[in-house]
RNA sequence: GGGCGAAUAGCUCAGUUGGUUAGAGCGCCUGCUUUACACGCAGGAAGUCGGGGGUUCGAGUCCCUCUUCGCCCA
């Protein structure tokens, strides 16, 4: 094939319509994301681990953008390990999210007219698996989409036959350990999905309310009295029916004669004591409150310890009944009213009544269902709980000594603060969707037995048995991810070569419910940390910062990005802006302002390309390496060097991956992970020095039949070659359709698997590549100054300095080149009129320019450059004039200082002299 | 109520232990069909680094305080 026909056969732009789809199906044939068990060094090969699993979504989730940020970013590092020559795992999966999964199903059954209920249990666990298998795991071939390179081999899934086993094995550990519990406690109970939550599904809102003061009048009247009634203030009024004592503080004397007595509940009717807690606080409203125990912790706790009954008012879809020990307590007036309905119908009879004594408008915290939104009610009941102290034990002190760190630092205290102050863990729900917690009741001795296997027969007295209703909390079952997605509990290959894990990667919403819990559960069950760093992530945002979802309608498709502007350019848009931790502002309105960057610069590696496969051909060119240092040009060794320099900027931006011996040093313990600069180091190398750079000037070499022009084309291919592998974990789409494209390709050869660049430092100086550039851009302003047309060629005189001579000699064309100009090296350039410039190594250029010139304007500007010289020498100068400067700054900044004096003082004596001569009258 | 964070160019954001003239992308202005790219090239304008005070030879960076916004926990 010809070149021309090679040019012709590359359209401008890269379509990534066409490409990506086939790449990734490329890739994913050839097995370049499985990984090999037997190549880790912990098993005897010769290749570090890597491991990162994936947050698995909701086996019934759609990508959103917040996947979209949270799989590039570990993309990106997978990719750059897989380079590194690590046995790189990232391994997917799902989570079968008992609620949500479950609230779909329910409301498919609804359109239907029917009901769980009414298909019994076993019937809609088989619905749900259905709908599981029609629906679910879309989200896995949209991870594809956006190039995720996960080990779809392992593909895991939480409510799979090995991962139940685990949640079994896990769960009946603990109990064994004493560590798992039943009890009687008020939860957050979402009155909608009919079940009990853990305190991180009930999220906390703040909220305008009302506070009632109502009072609660005395059973008897004594002389002595000074009041015949108690005022209770509440901001629920409709749970005062199931009220059993009104509590005061033991210290507040306005009261200390009323303890032991009794007060009627109003409405219900029913007398109750007034006892003395410390729960009562004197300062807030009256100091008496009241106590509601199943419809309140803190109350709970209170008739605790006074051994109070504990009556429950309201049924499991908080409308008001009498449910347990409330016996005559609501009144027909409210029975069967929802509670916020009773609680409206409840303030009218107490102002009927006269006990209402004054609402006042109150601040309030609510709780509402993480996946309904709905408003939690605090109810009694019977739960399954994880006592939480003996674990978090090792999980803070994993964070406290580096084992494990978390990235942006400043969430280490917010984990810190939690674990220390963790309370138990209610992970029983009243869900049919899960893991049925794996206990079994025996009617006939009593006993109750957690198993690893299914029961069917008491193994004390071989009596029948029946399972606890109960499912597991989703994320029981997720926080065992690290290691059983690997086969724990059996000690498989991949346990032994990948556990622990290395990275996590994340949002900080979840890190209580799920990096906390897997961090815990790794010590408990393997005794180790399941992973070294924990990476937070931001929130994706709209234009107006606003969090982006879907029931705001300002999402934006991953998959919309995906189609008008291609995966690479959706990566590269989200890893730009990834500063550690910051959040990611997307206008949903707008995709062209937040894709197009990324879309562009796709484009203008697509066009590099173009431009090297049309000179350089399908031809093999000399290896780089076997090309004598000494036949390099100057553009050659500086572009080598500024190689070097974007491998080690690249480097250092993303490393260290993993902690040198065991645990993180403080020296390197929050470097790394900065894919913002990453990005930046590897685009501004490419388009900024060698796309503007050194491939406008070798344009005239490498079109050259000539042995440098085969040193050229040498150079362009490696640099290109590099550039690319430095980018591909980025925008692995378009470097890898360049790179099969580079001569000398072999078949099997892919770019996501060829070896991350390492520095080769081969290049001798490339310095005085600088003085080209600055005589080219002091050229082109010139030029726009002057407005000089640029097609007209112009003639340049450069004086050089004793260290210069040489450059400007050997470089005059390049410069003549790049800047459309003839340049002549001189000592003794023109008088007369002309621009005249001083570079920065002292260099001097001259653009005579009889006849087109303002002699006036170009005074005005050599002055305008003196004086801002001068200015800057004058702070320099009495800095160093300084005797406190001199003696206390560092004696390498004192240097430097002085360095650049005399440099600024040298131009500034050039400069005066250009002054003297043009403006001399 | 407790804790944490943010405020830098019109917009989105960088700015490592204090040390040149505070950077990038987008947007804006001027010019350009320069045979890889107009999704481009060249040149340019634009910031009292939220306000005030302090420490220091030196503060965008450290300390105090105020303002505004956000997050987590009760």
């Amino acid at each position: 094939m010809s070149d021309e026909q090679l040019t012709s056969d590359l359209p401008a732009q890269y379509d990534h319509a066409s490409q990506e789809s086939a790449t990734y199906a490329l890739w994913e044939s050839a097995g370049l994301f499985t990984a090999r068990a037997e190549r880790s060094t912990r098993v005897g090969g010769t290749r570090p681990p890597f491991v990162i699993m994936i947050p698995p979504p909701n086996v019934t989730a759609v990508l959103h953008m917040g996947h979209g940020l949270n799989n590039t970013v570990q993309d990106v590092v997978i990719r750059w390990r897989r380079m590194m020559g690590d046995e790189a795992l990232w391994l997917p999966g799902t989570d079968h999210a008992g609620i949500a999964t479950q609230n779909m199903v329910e409301k498919l059954l609804r359109k239907e007219g029917t009901s769980r209920f009414d298909m019994g249990r076993e019937a809609f666990i088989g619905r749900t698996i259905s709908y599981v298998n029609d629906v679910g795991g879309a989200i896995l071939g949209q991870l594809r989409a956006i190039g995720a390179s996960a080990d779809w081999s392992r593909t895991a899934y939480t409510l799979s036959p090995s991962l139940s086993r685990a949640v079994r094995e896990a769960f009946v550990r603990l109990y064994e350990r004493g560590l798992i519990y039943r009890g009687h406690r008020v939860i957050h109970w979402c009155p909608r999905c009919l079940t009990s939550l853990s305190d991180e599904e009930a999220e906390h809102h703040e909220t305008q309310g009302k506070l009632y003061h109502i009072a609660y009048p005395l059973t008897s009247v004594r002389p002595k009295d000074r009041i015949n009634h108690i005022v209770v203030a509440t901001t629920r009024p409709e749970t005062m029916l199931g009220d059993v004592a009104v509590a005061v503080n033991p210290e507040d004397p306005r009261y200390a004669d009323l303890v032991g007595r009794t007060v009627l509940l109003p409405i219900a009717n029913v007398e109750i004591p007034i006892v003395a807690d410390d729960y009562s606080d004197p300062e807030f409203g009256s100091g008496a409150v009241k106590i509601t125990p199943a419809h309140d912790p803190n109350d709970f706790a209170v008739a605790q310890r006074h051994q109070l009954a504990m009556p429950v008012i309201m049924d499991e879809s908080a409308l008001m009944q009498e449910v347990m020990d409330a016996g005559g307590r609501v009144p027909d007036a409210v029975r069967g009213l929802d509670r916020f309905t009773a609680r409206d119908k409840l303030v009218d009879l107490l102002r009927a009544s006269g006990n209402l004594v004054k609402v006042d408008p109150h601040r309030l915290a609510i709780r509402r269902c993480y996946r309904c939104d709905t408003i939690v009610e605090p109810r009694l009941s019977e739960q399954w709980f994880v006592r939480m102290k003996p674990l978090a034990e090792p999980a803070l002190k994993a964070v406290r000594d580096g084992t494990i760190r978390v990235l942006p630092e400043r969430w280490e205290a917010v984990y810190v603060n939690w674990l220390e102050n963790i309370r138990d863990w209610n992970i029983s729900r009243q869900l049919w969707w899960g893991h049925r917690i794996p206990v079994w009741y025996c009617d006939a001795c009593g006993k109750t037995t957690a198993s690893r296997d299914d029961l069917v027969r008491c193994p004390a007295c071989d009596g029948p048995v029946r399972q606890d209703e109960d499912v597991l909390d989703t994320w029981f079952s997720s926080g065992l991810w690290p290691f059983s997605t690997l086969g724990w509990p059996e000690d498989t290959a991949d346990l032994r070569a990948f556990y622990p894990t290395d990275l996590l990667v994340t949002g900080p919403e979840i890190l209580f419910f799920w990096v906390a819990r897997m961090i815990m559960n790794g010590f408990a069950f393997l005794g180790e940390a399941p992973f070294h760093t924990v990476y937070l992530h931001g929130t994706v945002r709209d234009a107006e910062h606003v969090k982006m979802s879907k029931s705001l309608g300002n999402g934006i498709d991953p998959l919309d990005v995906v189609q008008l502007y291609g995966a690479d350019a959706l990566r590269y848009t989200v890893i730009a802006g990834m500063g550690l931790g910051a959040d990611t502002i997307l206008d949903p309105r707008d995709l062209e302002r937040s894709f197009a960057p990324g879309r562009n610069f796709v484009t203008k590696l697509w066009n590099i390309g173009r431009f090297l496969l049309a000179n350089v051909g399908t031809a093999p060119v000399t290896a780089f390496d076997r090309i004598p240092a000494d036949r390099l040009t100057l553009a050659d060794r500086w572009i080598l060097e500024r190689l070097d320099a974007a491998i080690v900027s690249c480097d250092s931006a993303l490393g260290p991956a993993r902690p040198d011996d065991g645990a993180w040093t403080n020296a390197q313990r929050y470097t790394g992970l900065r894919l913002n600069e990453y990005t930046e180091a590897a685009r501004s190398f490419v388009w900024s020095e060698l796309a503007d750079w050194y491939i406008e000037s070798v344009k005239p070499r490498v079109s050259s039949h000539t042995d440098d022009g085969e040193i050229a084309r040498s150079v362009l291919v490696h640099v290109f070659d590099q550039a690319l592998r430095l980018l591909q974990p980025i925008v692995p789409f378009v470097t890898d359709a360049l790179w099969q494209r580079l001569p000398g390709r072999l078949p099997g050869d892919f770019l996501p698997i060829a070896a991350w660049p390492r520095v080769q430092g081969l290049a001798a100086d490339g310095r005085m590549f600088e003085v080209v550039r600055d005589a080219v851009t002091t050229i082109r302003q010139f030029r726009a100054d002057y407005a000089i047309p640029p097609g007209r060629q112009v003639r340049v005189q450069l004086v050089p300095t004793p260290l210069s001579a040489a450059t400007c000699e050997s470089q005059a064309s390049v410069i003549g080149h790049l800047a459309r100009s003839d340049v002549e090296v001189t000592i003794t350039p023109a008088s007369g009129a002309a621009a005249h410039a001083v570079l920065a190594d002292g260099t001097e250029l001259v653009l005579p320019l009889a006849g087109t010139i303002d002699l006036e304007k170009e005074c005005a500007r050599l002055q305008r450059d003196l004086a801002s010289l001068d200015t800057q020498l004058a702070g320099l100068r009495s800095r160093l004039a300084n005797e406190n400067f001199l003696s206390r700054a560092k004696p390498d900044v004192v240097d430097a200082e002085r360095r650049k004096e005399a440099e600024w003082s040298a131009r500034r004596t050039q400069l005066l002299a250009k002054v003297d001569a043009l403006c001399g009258a």
